[in-house]
RNA sequence: GCGCCUGUAGCUCAGCUGGAUAGAGCAACGGACUUCUAAUCCGUAGGUCGCAGGUUCGAAUCCUGCCAGGCGCGCCA
């Protein structure tokens, strides 16, 4: 529709210039948009307003002369109007909406995909939580964010690759494979002193349990050094597969699980620092190699490799980014928590010194998640192993309201989550809210299948659709109609939250429906025109919901 | 001190690639189930969009400064 009355302004524009009475015949970008107000019409433009300094008129004057060469061929335009301080009002004929019902049947669970991604590669990296403890809510944020901009750049035409990083090399997984060695050795009857840097979490414990079933108490036999070495890959191994599995049971997999220490492995972080040396771009100083990170905006330099020899993280974490787009991703997206976010600049300066443009890698922030029961804070503390992990967060309330929650606000704010409210199944929680228009119109249609003359197999093809002309029906439309731009939106802004506002908007509008208009009545083509249009409000709630990661249901 | 995020109704937040009278949910109050699922709906009330300047036909939205809160500023990861 917009794209019509875009085309009938600029007709319009080009007939008063070509009749004089417009002086200039360039022209601006015509924009239409969706008034606040219903009494401002359906659709209006700033035309007027925006060539007012192009055509030296006043923008009411530019508004009349192209007001009174509008043609209007297919009769969509009910009334024109001019009002404020120029703006073009377009009324358009109740009957006229029905129409674009159409593209939703025709497309189905495509509708609203908009192809701005082109088969363009792009790789999203999310949670990446170090494999030394479970995941806890925080990760499940990170999760839900990255899963769901996967599911919209893939929708929009993207070749997306999910990616999870995993850090199974440095210091981190030396403290994990000598907090288990000493479990081990607590288990075994040692009494043993376990200092506060090592990991306290329960977990370790069985881990410890485990490792000394599989291999025996000659694990110990070996030096302190081998056998801690065997716990840390141990235990980061389980520790991964239970990751792995928590994330199945969230709705989240990934395409590939890339590890760090492969990157040492196969000589990759010592090949691209060297490539670093060779252009001047790392120097030594003070005994250790540092990355001239400051030329490319960063603050200050940055050290790559130690005093004692040993690579930092940000060492692997060049030669990683570096990779990933020598990989052929047009795009490189990193999912982080946003306390990491003054890492952005020196990540961004090794790409940029690789000599690509920085602009191919973007960081999504997600803010802090606040664990709350009942609007009291749930303590938690990785250092004592008491953390709510996102296991429980998915026993207790279910991965559909998980999901949906972690996505009802923007990254950029951080979130309560009140597993208390997450759990309940009242009209506090907005999943339910949306999931039950799924089910209502699931319900009518199998009622209808009940009925007598249950055929709607011409629904949309006959005339009947003309009977969808109440405001009702046409503020569903319009809803329906703004879900491609919706999508679009939060595709270019990888804002997945665009879509849980828009939904909880439509389910708004559908329960209004509901309970003032009846969809099967004895009125036979009336029945069929509103069945063609909650059906096509399901699709719309179904497509949603499925770029979420949050299912459908067809009862509740 | 520097950097990032936030500041909108009593609370939690949308809106911020500039548009007309700033929205939703919750909480409060009052209503609606013999009819397709009341996990629903309708109504009432509630606002100096942190403050001050600037840009322009027009600012919650863009720019600058300030104030407040959160997070981060390692040869840790």
């Amino acid at each position: 529709m917009k794209q019509k009355l875009k085309q009938i302004i600029e007709q319009a524009l080009q007939n008063a210039c070509k009749n004089g009475k417009l002086p200039s015949a360039a022209f601006p970008d015509i924009v239409m948009e969706v008034p606040k107000t219903a009494s401002h019409g359906d659709y209006a433009s700033n035309v007027a307003m925006v060539s007012a300094s192009i055509q030296k008129m006043a923008p009411r004057k530019i508004a009349e002369a192209i007001v009174s060469h509008i043609v209007d061929a297919d009769h969509v335009i009910d009334r024109v109007e001019i009002a404020g301080p120029g703006f073009i009002n377009f009324h358009i004929c109740p009957d006229a909406w029905a129409e674009f019902l159409k593209p939703i049947h025709a497309q189905g669970c495509r509708y609203g995909a908009v192809n701005i991604g082109q088969g363009r590669k792009i790789q999203i990296e999310f949670v990446s939580s170090n494999p030394t403890g479970p995941l806890h809510v925080g990760h499940g944020r990170g999760a839900a964010v990255g899963d769901s901009v996967a599911n919209i750049l893939a929708f929009c035409g993207y070749d997306v690759q999910k990616e999870y990083y995993i850090n199974d090399s440095g210091r981190q997984i030396q403290t994990l494979g000598r907090s288990v060695f000493l479990r081990c050795r607590e288990l075994m009857g040692e009494s043993v002193f376990f200092p506060e840097d090592c990991y306290q979490g329960d977990y370790i414990r069985d881990i410890a349990r485990q490792i000394l079933d599989q291999k025996g108490a000659s694990l110990m036999d070996q030096s302190d050094e081998k056998a801690i070495m065997v716990c840390a890959r141990y235990a980061a191994a389980l520790i991964l597969d239970d990751m792995k599995r928590d994330l199945e049971s969230f709705g989240v997999t990934f395409d590939c699980w890339f590890s760090e220490q492969s990157l040492y492995d196969s000589g990759k972080v010592a090949d691209v620092i060297e490539m670093y040396r060779n252009r001047g771009i790392v120097y030594e100083k003070d005994g250790a190699l540092w990355f001239n990170t400051s030329a490319y905006g960063d603050e200050k330099d940055r050290v790559v490799v130690r005093q004692n020899g040993q690579t930092t993280y940000f060492a692997s974490d060049i030669a990683y980014h570096y990779h990933k787009i020598e990989r052929g991703f047009e795009q490189v997206i990193d999912v982080w928590g946003a306390d990491h976010h003054g890492y952005i600049p020196r990540v961004a300066a090794a790409i940029e010194a690789g000599g690509y443009d920085r602009d191919r890698f973007h960081v999504i922030l997600v803010q802090l998640v606040s664990l709350l029961r009942g609007g009291v804070p749930v303590a938690m503390s990785t250092r004592a192993g008491e953390f709510v992990t996102l296991k429980d967060v998915l026993h207790e309330v279910g991965k559909d309201a998980a999901r949906f929650i972690f996505l009802t606000r923007s990254s950029d704010n951080t979130l309560d989550f009140d597993l208390e409210v997450a759990a309940q199944k009242t009209n506090d929680n907005p999943v339910y809210y949306v999931q039950y228009v799924h089910a209502r119109i699931c319900s009518i249609i199998r009622k209808h299948g009940e009925m007598p003359a249950a055929d709607v197999s011409g629904a949309g093809t006959d005339a009947s659709t003309v009977l969808l002309n109440t405001p009702d029906d046409i503020a569903l439309i319009k809803l329906l109609m703004k879900y491609p731009e919706i999508i679009r939106l939060s595709a270019e802004l990888m804002e997945p939250h665009r879509i849980t506002f828009f939904l909880m908007e439509l389910a708004s509008a559908f329960h209004g429906y509901y309970n003032r208009q009846r969809v099967l009545t004895d009125d036979v083509l009336l029945t069929r025109a509103r069945l063609y249009l909650m059906t096509a409000v399901r699709q719309v709630i179904a497509n949603g919901l499925s770029l979420l990661g949050v299912t459908a249901p067809e009862s509740m």
